[in-house]
DNA sequence: GCGACAG
DNA sequence: ATCTTGTCGC
């Protein structure tokens, strides 16, 4: 995963993207449900990151569990290669979960990629888990904006096919872009973010593990230290 | 060749 | 993603 061209990672996520199953396969009634996320080092300029994880009971929120890890940023940010930035670290992070979840929401595109291998998609196979992309913005593909009230959604399509879903999660508020990861299907996909979702844009999951990783920052700023995470 | 481009 | 304060709108 470190000395690989542009071309290598390419051609690796089209090999692994035949793995990816759309169809559902997790627990039909949610009992937990596992948020990830990265961030990045800037004021130290040590090209380090660090990979966080929040396991939370679904519907509740509450926070049964959670794991970061910090490490070399190993590849550069590449649009469409992001998972060969993230993946490392995030498999670091999962093994540091004591227990597992039973569906992961990932910070970024699943199938709705170029080659229908973005992180969640990648991730999924690796681990071999059930995984969900949550992506702010789009990477690919083209969509009617969706109406203003929350719930409200349209697909995400390029050429004839469906990669995901523009779904408004808040009212009058920039939609979010999901997509399947792996061992999950379109419908459930948004269906699922949506139910994840209460008061802000964000689904619980994903923001929890935002905050974790991020927080972070704060704490090394009051410590006097000079890397910002 | 030009513009787009998850985090 | 990160750098940053105030400001506009529901
Ligand atoms: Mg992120």
């Amino acid at each position: 995963m470190e000395g690989l061209t542009i071309a290598e990672a390419k051609a690796i996520q089209q090999l692994l993207a035949k793995r990816v199953r759309l169809d559902d396969d997790f627990p039909e009634t949610l009992s937990t449900v596992c948020g990830l996320d990265c961030s990045y080092s800037r004021r130290g300029k040590d090209g380090r990151m660090i990979a966080g994880a929040v396991l939370l009971r679904f519907g509740s929120w509450e926070r049964l569990e959670s794991a970061f890890v910090e490490g070399e940023t190993p590849f550069p940010y590449v649009p469409g290669l992001l998972s060969f930035r993230e993946l490392p670290l995030l498999l670091e992070v999962l093994r540091r979960l004591e227990r597992k979840a039973d569906l992961y929401f990932v910070d970024g595109a699943g199938i709705a990629h170029p080659r229908r291998l973005g992180l969640a998609s990648h991730l999924g196979v690796v681990a071999d888990i059930p995984t969900i992309g949550v992506a702010k913005s789009r990477l690919c593909g083209s969509f009617d904006e969706p109406a203003s009230s929350r719930g409200a959604e349209s697909p995400l399509r390029d050429h004839d096919e469906t990669i995901g879903t523009v779904l408004r999660t808040r009212e009058a508020v920039k939609p979010l872009f999901v997509s399947p990861g792996q061992k999950v299907s379109l419908e459930s996909a948004s269906r699922l973010v949506l139910a994840c979702c209460g008061r802000y844009r964000l689904p619980e999951p994903t923001r929890q593990a935002h905050r974790l990783v991020t927080e972070r920052r704060v704490m090394w700023k009051e410590k006097g230290h000079d890397a910002t995470y």
